[in-house]
DNA sequence: CGAATTTGACCAGCGC
DNA sequence: GCGCTGGTCAAATTCG
């Protein structure tokens, strides 16, 4: 099993990374905090370099975030031409959210690409002006909230539409640190569970995961 | 009894 | 302007 993710900042504006890695990397409960520190270490603007790291598989795709908002055909252009194509990938471009909606909802079909509309696209653009840095990925798991060495406060729970999961809200509890996350699992394959992490901690975890293990480089680039 | 979670209400953005 | 939807708030409830 692999799991996936889509590593999106904004405030670089310049490289979107799609990756996959070895299960064997997560899941503490779910290694999920080891993981996502690895991920972390790797700059959007190294994208394309593939760290040959055991941790990451393939980077693929050189798509500038300028380069998908001039156009939704230019979106729809060369790079994205590079993508695994795997059916398990396709949701993880643009805004999670939208793609899983669009994916289950089925309308659009001609003007669709990667799972993506023309019309997802706009409403995508429109509403990442002000976002921030976001990250996401899915992991195959029993448990909804994996252990990711932060604190939680669960703060709202919604059902979107046309899925039978509701999706949950949670904010970072500590203090001045606006991280959020959501938490929701994928309508088709209700075993995966889909978190995605918008902002970026200004503390370190808040229980010690023997960060010993971890090279002290990491410990300066917290979610 | 304080902290955490639940859940209905509310709000903002968007399409029609 | 209205309705739909996702995201957040906050009072009520549950838990340790």
């Amino acid at each position: 099993m692999l799991n996936q993710g889509l590593f999106e900042d904004q405030e670089v504006s310049t490289q979107m990374g799609f990756f996959s890695f070895p299960s064997n990397l997560t899941l503490p409960s779910l290694g999920c905090h080891q993981s996502l520190k690895a991920f972390t270490t790797i700059p959007p603007s190294l994208a394309s370099d593939a760290p040959s790291s055991n941790l990451t598989e393939t980077l693929l795709s050189s798509a500038t975030t300028k380069q998908r908002e001039d156009t939704t055909s230019d979106f729809r252009g060369s790079q994205l031409l590079s993508l695994h194509r795997s059916a398990a990938n396709l949701w993880a471009w643009g805004d999670v959210g939208e793609c899983l909606s669009n994916k289950r909802g089925g309308g659009d079909l001609e003007d669709h690409h990667l799972g993506v509309s023309t019309l997802k696209m706009k409403k995508i653009k429109a509403r990442r002006k002000v976002r921030e840095p976001r990250f996401c990925f899915k992991t195959m798991s029993d448990v909804d909230v994996l252990d990711d060495g932060y604190k939680w406060r669960k703060y709202g729970q919604k059902v979107v539409k046309n899925t039978q999961h509701p999706r949950s809200y949670y904010r970072c509890t500590q203090d001045n640190c606006r991280v959020k996350k959501r938490v929701e699992r994928l309508a088709e394959d209700p075993r995966m569970v889909i978190t995605t992490y918008e902002g970026r901690h200004i503390h370190s975890p808040s229980h010690d995961m023997e960060d010993s293990q971890a090279p002290s480089h990491l410990n300066n680039f917290f979610w």
